[in-house]
RNA sequence: GGCGACGUAGCCAAGUGGUUAAGGCAGGGGUCUGCAAAAUCCCGAUCGUCGGUUCAAUUCCGACCGUCGCCUCCA
């Protein structure tokens, strides 16, 4: 049995198969940009990082686009009252939030459009939506007639009688039904706005997903992702503005959709207007890279999660031995050894692919991982060749991989290495003086500082520590 | 109120209608070590509560309790 994947919008597990055989198009939805990324959003990056990894392991071509909002109410908000513009404000956070995603190993997308890029694509969509008989312009604004899209609430299980019943807003008289949402809205005074045939005016919330995702990768694309919250009415919008103006359907033959983070047990999810959130920086200050993908990554994506240091914690340590593992890896042999380890790797392997398969199982996929390197280590002590050893250490570093796990080491050479050694040096000499008390006093002050050493059968060898 | 999800060892977290209920962290004991560290070995759960279906349920159904998500901006 091949890949499976979760869809919402059918709420079941399906085999995948791409519109186009060996091709993913895949549209994971970016940050609205008025504020620093949070750990949410980075477990929502990271997931589909590696959803994306996974496919590619796979043999799959990806193309992947992740958007930037840079136009809506919010950031209009936020830059009138830092007193700068929106494009300087998305500037801004676009750097921030690259830099921190490259920090936790997350790939980048193929395109990374932003919504004011596509503002030709836009009002051609809108313009295109009126014609159809999907949308109506009233007084410099633009709405989509939700009634006219049969099927509309089928990815969020819900009847627009339902939502109308449970309407929690002030509804704008004016519209021809109270569901009806924006597509383009006139600009109030000070607004930045763009020339349109309704007048001076900006895009409404959910079009510019669907111009930029057609704009890059056609009318259907294979998987479009995002999280939990965003499925109503940012998606269940998206479907329909894009069915209607297509004429073809699906939109979207995957919907994956993350569950959310929440700050701690009992908690709501971490919300950046709540201010209930870990920043994503706070969180890479404090943690490696790592311990925060294999933390996020131990529960399975579409579970809900909360974030507590003690978990990342616990999540470094289990890296530490995954690095263990792949210390001073041997060359990998040509090909297999094909002896009981190199076995062994290959069991895990396909139990690792069978995992993953499954709806992308990352916990019983990093299972795998730690039952490899139990294997590695047990083979390492009881004096294992280099070649098997090296065999299966590739086969290890080849899954880790697919979990987009570093597992370099804390640090990278620096200026401390030559003291360290000279330390580690003398120390030997009193070891083999048999002076333990100065040997242990250095030992233990290395310790404190940060350096870990560890006498084996080989010498005595030194690491970052957890500090 | 409507729709949806979850409740598994001290903590995190997979999974299955019926042989030994993954894995990680923590804890206890052993091996190794001058001592440590690292690594490794051994040790722990009957699966929220109460009913039902079944030869058999943690796994299916119902009720209840608890938690969370969406219905408004949100990864």
């Amino acid at each position: 049995m091949g890949l499976q994947i979760y869809n919402s919008m059918t709420q079941q597990k399906e085999e995948f198969v791409t519109l186009e055989p060996g091709v993913v198009r895949m549209y994971v939805c970016g940050p609205n940009l008025y504020g620093p990324a949070h750990v949410g959003h980075a477990m929502s990056y990271v997931i589909f990082d590696t959803i994306k990894r996974y496919l590619k392991y796979r043999g799959y071509r990806v193309v992947h686009v992740q958007n930037f909002t840079d136009i809506e109410d919010r950031i209009i908000e936020t830059a009138k009252a830092n007193g700068t513009t929106i494009s300087a404000l998305a500037d801004q956070y676009i750097a921030r939030f690259f830099r921190e995603m490259d920090a936790l190993n997350v790939s980048r997308a193929d395109y990374h459009p932003r919504a004011t890029e596509v503002i030709p694509d836009i009002i051609r969509m809108v313009e295109g939506l009126i014609q159809k008989g999907y949308a109506y312009a009233l007084d410099g604004d633009v709405y989509f007639r939700v009634r006219q899209f049969k099927g509309y609430g089928s990815l969020s299980r819900r009847s627009i009688e339902q939502m109308e019943a449970g309407a929690r807003v002030e509804v704008d008289e004016r519209k021809e039904h109270p569901m009806d949402f924006a597509l383009w809205k006139t600009a109030k005074p000070g607004e930045p706005s763009w020339e349109s045939p309704w007048g001076q005016g900006r895009p409404g919330w959910h079009i510019e997903c669907s111009a930029m995702s057609m704009r890059f990768l056609g009318e259907q694309l294979d998987i479009h992702g995002g999280g939990q919250d965003v499925i109503f009415p940012h998606h269940e919008n998206e479907v329909a503005q894009s069915e209607a103006y297509s004429g073809k359907a699906p939109f979207v033959r995957y919907w994956v959709h993350n569950a959310l983070l929440k700050l701690r047990e009992g908690d709501e999810k971490m919300t950046r207007h709540l201010g209930n959130f870990v920043s994503a920086q706070d969180a890479l200050d404090k943690f490696g890279t790592d311990a925060i993908r294999l933390f996020l990554l131990s529960s399975h994506y579409r579970s809900p999660l909360s974030w507590t240091d003690e978990g990342v914690m616990a999540a470094e340590r289990g890296a530490a031995r995954l690095r263990v593992a792949l210390r001073d890896m041997a060359d990998k042999p040509a090909e297999s050894p094909h002896d009981a380890l190199s076995q062994q790797a290959e069991t895990a392997r396909s139990a690792f692919v069978v995992a993953m398969d499954d709806d992308f199982n990352t916990p019983r996929a990093v299972a795998q991982v730690f039952d490899l390197a139990r294997l590695v280590n047990q083979a390492r002590d009881s004096g294992a060749s280099a070649q098997s050893l090296g065999y299966a250490q590739s086969v290890l570093k080849e899954l880790t991989d697919v979990l987009g796990l570093p597992l370099m080491g804390r640090s990278g050479p620096s200026q401390a290495e030559p003291f360290v050694s000279l330390l580690v040096d003398v120390r030997n000499e009193l070891r083999a003086a048999r002076q333990w008390a100065l040997a242990d006093d250095i030992r233990e002050r290395l310790t404190q500082l940060g350096v870990v050493l560890e006498d084996g059968p080989q010498g005595t060898t030194w690491r970052y520590g957890a500090e």
